[in-house]
DNA sequence: TAGGCCATCTGGTCCT
DNA sequence: AGGACCAGATGGCCTA
């Protein structure tokens, strides 16, 4: 059936619906939009009682469905059924289930998108990263392994956040790198409006160790999204008094101002440390290697003092980043297995280069 | 108060 | 026919 002629006949049941839609149009117009957060088992009530009074009236439905008179002209289609009170209850509960199957499966979406949100670099219980900022910076992130994958190199910190926070909001790029304890003057370009200046030509590695990074979109020959670009106002506000943790001598200097407060990721498993290693052991780092390449380890698991916390925390040096948990993160099916297969793939890449 | 984000409802389309 | 998926509409909540 084409598409012109489905809406034909919607619109000619829709008159018939009208009554669904009127104001007191009863159950279905309650809660429509944003307030309807209740629905749940008070609809599955009604639900079952209009589907007994469905069956009451079913004979009767048969009946009216031949009442077409010959004066009007005959309608192309399917035979329009006139919606007696049986049909706009089995209506209703078609709506009704239509309704909670389609809730339950955002939210199922949105599980998965929970799930997401605790494997992306950061990640905070009650400052939670929106949809959208989830699914770039998940994007990011896959990419910039992918990219550590690929060339086998140890890329250069600021490219690796750089690479991370693009596209990004601001409130975003201000969490990953307050999570990195950064602040971005360190990492975000200085004025080119597409290309971070210190970026090499895309596609181009202009060091060993520094990897710019191109959008997949871009890759395929397609233009960028309309929000990926780090631009100069993506400057984030570093929390006053907080120090940047071993990183601190690098980046004197910095822009200290107000802020909101950052709230430690709960389970950052992004760590950038000197050594692949398995999440499950505690990790010595070398604060010396901070200045030199980064290698990067992925953190699933509650190491506890495993995960850039035990990087950046410098052990201590910021209290709120040195007690980063990351409870109940290893509940994800096949996480530790397949971390500890990326972790020997990457331990084999940084061995031999 | 405007704007962002979100949950929900709804109708259309496609698939089984 | 019914379910899954999708996109548009709507209204609530929150924050700058």
């Amino acid at each position: 059936m084409t598409r012109s002629v489905r809406e034909e006949q919607v619109s000619v049941d829709s008159d018939e619906l009208q009554e669904l839609h009127s104001p007191a149009g009863g159950e279905l117009e309650r809660g429509a939009g944003g307030g309807g957060a209740g629905g749940g088992e008070e609809e599955e009530d009604h639900l079952h009682r209009l589907e007994e009074d469905e069956d009451e009236d079913e004979e009767d439905e048969e009946e009216e469905e031949e009442e077409d008179g010959d004066n009007k002209p005959k309608r192309r289609g399917p035979k329009k059924k006139k919606m007696t009170k049986a049909r706009l209850q089995r209506f209703k509960v078609r709506r009704m289930k239509a309704n909670a199957r389609e809730r339950n499966r955002m939210h199922g979406l949105n599980d998965a998108l929970e799930s997401l949100r605790k494997v992306v670099p950061c990640y905070s219980k009650t400052q939670k990263l929106s949809k959208i900022e989830t699914l770039r910076l998940a994007k990011n992130y896959i990419w910039a392994l992918s990219e550590i994958l690929r060339s086998g190199k140890a890329p250069d910190l600021m490219s690796f956040v750089q690479a991370l926070c693009k596209g990004l909001s601001q409130p975003t790029t201000n969490l990953v790198a307050g999570c990195l304890q950064l602040n971005p003057r360190t990492f975000l370009p200085e004025q080119t409006p597409d290309l971070p200046t210190h970026l090499p030509p895309v596609g181009a590695a202009a060091y060993p160790g520094h990897f710019s990074y191109q959008s997949p979109g871009l890759t395929a020959g397609l233009p960028s999204p309309p929000y990926g670009t780090m631009e100069p106002s993506h400057i984030f506000h570093q929390v006053k008094g907080q120090p940047y943790g071993p990183l601190e001598p690098f980046f004197d200097g910095v822009l200290v101002s107000d802020g909101p407060a950052f709230d430690p990721p709960l389970s950052p498993p992004l760590s950038i440390n000197g050594n692949f290693t398995s999440s499950f052991k505690h990790e010595a780092v070398a604060a010396t290697d901070y200045d030199k390449s980064f290698s990067f380890s992925v953190h699933y698991g509650g190491g506890g003092a495993g995960g850039h916390a035990a990087i950046y925390g410098g052990g201590g040096s910021n209290p709120r980043c040195s007690e980063l948990q990351v409870d109940g993160l290893m509940g994800f099916d096949g996480h530790s297995h397949h971390e500890r297969l990326m972790n020997a793939q990457l331990n084999a890449i940084f061995h031999d280069s």
